[in-house]
DNA sequence: AAGGCAGTGTAAAGTTTATGTAAAGGCTCT
DNA sequence: AGAGCCTTTACATAAACTTTACACTGCCTT
């Protein structure tokens, strides 16, 4: 996957520049903004994963940015203050902030506090997406018995191949990313010249093929790889 | 929407029956366990929402019932502990709780951190229910499938084609540079005599005008490019 | 108004990179 | 040791990207 991006809107130069070299270190890509006008300008680009709001700034404080922003933006907001006391970490709480860290903090809870919110919803978005036994483009798969079958008949599929089918369906008619694939199944980083993950579309491809006339696999060049629905939903390239 | 659920872990009864009162009040609907043994075989029951969790408990402490419940655990966990420590709050987080408070706590602090954890996951939820498609002036560009349509029709893109008319749809009507298209999409500075981003424009028209009959890039000789938006929007000199 | 120059459009050639897949190698379990 | 599975290697192929080359356009200079 791609670094997740981090918005800190602080006007504090010398700890922007801390927590830049540290969370950079630890992964993220960060960009800074100094006060609250040029903060909010930038909280509307969707591409930041995570968003580190001060309080106190000139020009527009963090409660205003929030408020501005509205309670159901899109992009998690964690305030950061000078101020701890309770009535503040309530209000900016209760104005759509998901977290709350008061100043000064170590770098390593702000750490723990940015990946409880990304791993939450990177949760969510993983259970929205799964269903348990599906059908999808004449392939069954069932997780019980862990069998495949394509146009009613047995498929044999290798435990891998399963679960990169069984990612791949959850994600019908999406992207996947090789990335993603060797992440979540083969649970390593996939480094330069790692063609494991084009063996096994390669074997699933060669073996729902001999069931099926149409491949349902399609690739993306430099992206991934889509399982088809078969519905025409504009994926198939000959029509 | 039906009452949600939460699930207090505490061996302080008093506390337990405090809090499920006074959350009762505020429309959430309560089950308490005074022991970690009996918490964590009651927190696998999907129907909560939440789970408050103590840490200093008989038979299992917090820490241990996190661990058991392992870090993907679909419900989200408030920890409480009088224990207010640095480290410990980490620790915490790190095994997979999504927030941490320190007793004593006011009731309405934990409240404002309850639900902002559960509009966090609406919100997660709700967004990836709906398309994150945009459409301007008759193209329909679509991040999950990586897929463009011009007219309803399909336009097949390369992944840099894609991304620069992403780039350049995300700033419609407004000039985009060679040089941030360069550095943005390209991961380079433009040197002087490049001209791929010139032959990227090309091919993207190209495409775009198979289906459609007005170009929708408009060149700014000097300044870069813009997406128009159809609108007389005043970029448009001759139509 | 003519000429020159720099920026642009685009076809075509050249280069790089990603992918498909057979085959060999290696690991693990029985 | 054998079977089964995963990974690596190797090579062919296809796709994408960049460079080159030349025509054209708009703007400035003279």
């Amino acid at each position: 996957m791609t670094k997740q991006k981090i918005l800190i809107i602080d006007d504090d130069k010398e700890l922007t520049e801390l927590l830049t070299e540290y969370l950079s270190y630890e992964g993220f890509e960060l960009e800074a903004c100094h006060d609250g006008v040029a903060g909010l300008a930038r909280a509307y680009d969707a591409s930041f994963s995570l968003i580190l709001l001060d309080v106190m700034m000139p020009k527009l404080n963090g409660f205003e940015v929030l408020k501005a922003l509205g309670g159901q933006h899109s992009i998690p907001i964690l305030m950061l203050t000078a101020k701890g006391d309770n009535d503040d970490r309530v209000r900016g709480l209760e104005l759509g902030a998901d977290d709350y860290l008061a100043k000064p903090f170590q770098h390593r809870e702000l750490l723990a506090r940015i990946n409880a919110i990304l791993r939450r919803i990177k949760i969510v978005k993983t259970n929205e997406n799964s269903i348990d036994n599906q059908q999808i483009n004449a392939v069954i798969l069932d997780h019980a018995t862990r069998q495949v079958f394509c146009h009613q008949q047995r498929v044999e599929l290798t435990g891998t191949e399963f679960q990169i089918l069984d990612l791949l369906m959850n994600n019908a008619s999406q992207i996947v990313s090789k990335n993603l694939i060797s992440e979540q199944i083969l649970k390593r980083k996939l480094s330069a010249f790692d063609r494991s993950i084009d063996m096994h579309i390669s074997n699933i491809r060669r073996k729902l093929l001999e069931f099926s006339p149409s491949d349902k696999l399609k690739t993306i060049r430099g992206a991934g790889y889509i399982f088809l629905t078969g519905e025409t939903d504009g994926l198939n390239d000959n029509d």
